[in-house]
DNA sequence: CCTAATTCCTCTAGCGGCTAGAGGTTCAAG
DNA sequence: CTTGAACCTCTAGCCGCTAGAGGAATTAGG
């Protein structure tokens, strides 16, 4: 049996972030010692394992929360999941990928030794970027 | 003279947003009316569209802070302020490549109608990721 | 077996960047 | 002058943690 300190540190996961999860629903304990300490098995090792990755992947809590509750077969359930968060993964990067190059121009604004500083410029001027970011 | 509404209205920015912004120290109205309303002028609506573009390259209010601070002509300050976002832009980016393979590859793991459901395992599956992701 | 150090417990509060609502005041149009 | 929209301040909530207080349990060493 394994007290919340060791799964912490066999998962990297933070103690405080383990009895996070556990009151999101996401994690019950195997079971409690006589005088309270949360004590878990292999099967938790291996459900924190789960939720960490998932979360390492961006989905919510909520998401997992369903993907947890499936009994572990249910795929008809949990590929939707997994391919909505693909797609919002994807207009993520888009996102970024246009921010990224603005910011580029920016900071190429004044890289040279020119007289007047055109950074603080760009920051504020939206018209020049073709993407259209932002404003949602 | 713009009421809040109006510059709402004119950057699509939300009257509480703005509000917060002025809280946050970077959009100081130009005056108040007699019963305590904010009025803005060219200069204030200048400065939301700078503060706007600013977050929506996904800086901090605190770096936001950092370059309204400046009088408007010390680039020499402004721009490792767009270099170092720039640098953590690409890191964010490289970190959401890893995951959209990974999710391609876990939505793909079910797209067939083979028995079992691959794609619940491959959620709990960190190992088959080549991309060491997460975990920051 | 006893002590001391470590880990654990619960509870509350804070972070950033807003957003929403209550309850009350001021403004502008008719 | 009346109405109704827009404004004001203040407080609380969202997510996913993280940190700290104050106290109880466990574990290692003597």
């Amino acid at each position: 049996m394994l007290s919340i300190g060791d799964l912490s540190r066999r998962t990297g996961v933070k103690v405080p972030t383990i009895r996070y999860y556990e009151q999101m629903g996401l994690l019950p304990p195997e079971g409690r010692t006589e005088g309270n300490q949360r004590r878990y098995g292999h099967a938790g090792l291996e459900r924190l394992a789960f939720i960490r990755h998932a979360r390492d992947l961006g989905l919510p809590i909520e998401a997992i929360r369903e993907l947890t509750a499936l009994d572990g077969s249910d795929c008809a359930k949990a590929h939707p999941i997994a391919k909505r968060h693909l797609s919002d993964i994807r207009r993520r990067i888009e996102a970024l990928r246009g921010l990224e190059a603005e910011l580029a121009r920016i900071a190429a604004a004044c890289d040279g030794s020119e007289g007047a500083c055109r950074t603080l410029a760009a920051f504020g001027d939206h018209d020049r970027c073709e993407s259209s970011h932002g404003r949602s």
